[in-house]
DNA sequence: AATGAATGAGTCTTCATTCAT
DNA sequence: TATGAATGAAGACTCATTCAT
């Protein structure tokens, strides 16, 4: 029938609303399933456990965030800078707009961490690593960073970033940088009110900063006359 | 004697240990209190709830990350562009060397986020929020920004950074960057089998990156010559 | 099977058992669980939390409660007087039979005094206030006393209580004796050595003043002239 | 010094405050120690243990109950009846100006039904039974009695009340509705609203039950014949 | 007499997970 | 597939009481 959406999606959408608005600790299996409108039980049918659920809703999140960059990547008449700053734009307006997605990227990447170290690999809670999800968002999650080191490439390319940087590092340093940027929005809307430092003007100078990273400007001497629009 | 610390440390060193090696939220107060030595009920005649003491170990860590700040401040014989590049390592190090320090930090920088929302801030824990620690860390941690803005103003002053540029906003900018810096050390090990990056190039490479951004650099016409070393 | 029974009534019943012989504080809803056989999870599964399940005790005290009043008041060839009295029977002999319930029955018109008044009300347990028991109790409480006015009345209407009375007003008074004799039924036994007031007296003397009270009674020889004022 | 109030009343004072205000069970002793400007240990030096507190309370609520029977007792140019319609008020009166001390006093009645009970002797905590004061409670809880039998008799003589009622009996009957008249103010105020009873009409249409009780009244135009046998 | 740090037994409650149907 | 009753391990937190000083 129409409304008879495929279960397993809506258990993860539900997941998604909870998650947002309690968070996933506070969040218990039997609200997922009440909010579904299915059993508890079920949700145990098409999901191993709570972290198995998460994990999907990583993987969910993953693919969502490549798309974002596929796009990027796509769109026709940028160059490659632009659509890095059009990329950090983007991932923000994807955090605001799905937080819990962003979290769970966010949250994926401290686990690789951990992942990555023999030392704390042993920390992580085994039902994660046992997930299906969980082995599939290794193979895949480098995917995004891929797309991204194209774009930097294709600036490349077009003139508009450096020649001289290497483009996986360059990337890489853009996405910290979004990252960090993000993080950074809270505490800086905070002290905005005694710090001359307010939401309208810290984006665009952020992007400023990083399009003169990847560009290069003239020396201080002779200061830049080009860069009237903002690159 | 030797071992007669203060119990109010004792605990807190306690949890820092134990919230190292299994996380916050598998750490059980009477492992806090076995571990310090002392009997649980002494744990909530110090800290209040769990929270509390999360709240005074972050209070702590954000202590001694305003000392890595304060310190490279006030560091002779380097400039101020080396001091961003400094306390960008210096960061790391300290993230690396107190790993639950540094999350308590990024998280603390989450709560401010959620707190500065309306909307959010009902959602954060009452317990966070009646915490002494809480209300004081409010208070207290811009002070690392404050240093790292004077820090980028003392580059602008002795030549080392670009004079057109806002201070506070760049030290966002750098923070930022230090932040997504050390998110990305995870991913970035993994991914390096089979993507070129390197934890080697990895940090040098960014340090060059952000480096140019702050000091400006010769546009791509003639290639950079000179920055032989890092700066 | 025999054993089968409702899982709820089995909670409660466990409930009144140990309520009756360690106290309501004494006793551990591990207890209650235990003795029904079950696990402490389904305890919640079925009751919010302790005080829920001592509102739905007390719910089923005041229904047990009622039927007392409504046989009463069904039963045939009595006068009204002798109902009250036969009431006053009842209702010890329900309190002996099952003190826990009539304990609760006590309790809770307790409760109703500090609901009733604002300034008391906050004090309540909040767990009290949102049992869907209490809610259930508040509207139900005042059934008992309607069938005891009713029993007043026909006693009114068949003579044997003095027509002047207020049958409300008269109701009350009984069932404020009634409560007020159960509670004095252990200071008596007590008192008894040296005391001339006997279990044995105290009942039939307490019945009969009550009756004099309902019915009226010759005036001894001549009667008091002095104490107008009061009465 | 003149503020120097004896440290044992300070720390009882302290505790019928907070009983009033937030019950027994939820009164710390932590919080009658702060309460009474007092260290906790110096609480355990006064009073061997919560429960030796609260019968230390309970000997000098009926202390002072005591003395409201004395005063109605020495209260001249009233006859026997007048003085048991002034012992209900002034007793209804003392319970709402001292409530902890009133509802002490109906739980030493508890107590002691429970003491006098093999069965249920052992059921009361044994902390309650190794008090000094429950054992001074034991010796003088009857003070109030004899004094109010003696008021009955007094009543007896001036020819307010019956000669032929049994003193004791009677005057125990009159406690019982003291009491059951105490408990009843709650659930009346409420049912109030569709019940006709108002506290107004409560008091006096109550007293006057009582005083018919006492000193007989004449029958209504024909006395009830048939009911012989239960009175 | 007086303090208050220290103890630890005691309990409610939560919730992920299972399984008979 | 689907249900929801049933489980039980886990853990935060309280507070009466003690005792060294």
């Amino acid at each position: 029938m129409a409304g008879e959406k495929n279960k397993e999606k809506l258990i993860l959408d539900s997941a998604v609303a909870l998650f947002t608005t309690k968070g996933y600790q506070a969040t218990r299996m039997e609200d997922v399933a009440k909010n579904a409108g299915i059993s508890k039980g079920l949700t145990y049918f098409y999901y191993k456990n709570k972290e198995d659920l998460f994990m999907a809703l990583t993987k969910k999140a993953f693919d969502q965030f490549k798309d974002e960059f596929r796009e990027v990547y796509k769109s026709n008449g940028k160059s490659g800078l632009q659509k890095t700053s059009d990329l950090l734009i983007r991932i923000c307006a994807f955090a605001k707009r799905n937080q819990v997605y962003y979290d769970s990227i966010i949250n994926f990447l401290d686990l690789v961490k951990q992942y990555n170290n023999p030392e704390t690999r042993e920390m992580i809670n085994p039902l994660i690593l046992k997930s299906s999800h969980f082995l599939k968002l290794l193979e895949v999650h480098q995917d995004p960073a891929k797309i991204g080191i194209s774009i930097v490439i294709q600036g490349q390319k077009d003139g508009s970033i450096r020649p001289e940087l290497q483009p996986e590092i360059t990337f890489f340093a853009i996405w910290s940088m979004i990252i960090g940027y993000e993080k950074m929005l809270g505490p800086i809307e905070f002290e905005g009110k005694d710090m001359k430092v307010y939401p309208e003007n810290w984006e665009p100078g952020f992007l400023k900063l990083m399009a003169d990273m990847l560009k290069g400007t003239i020396q201080a001497t002779k200061p830049a006359t080009v860069q009237g629009s903002l690159f």
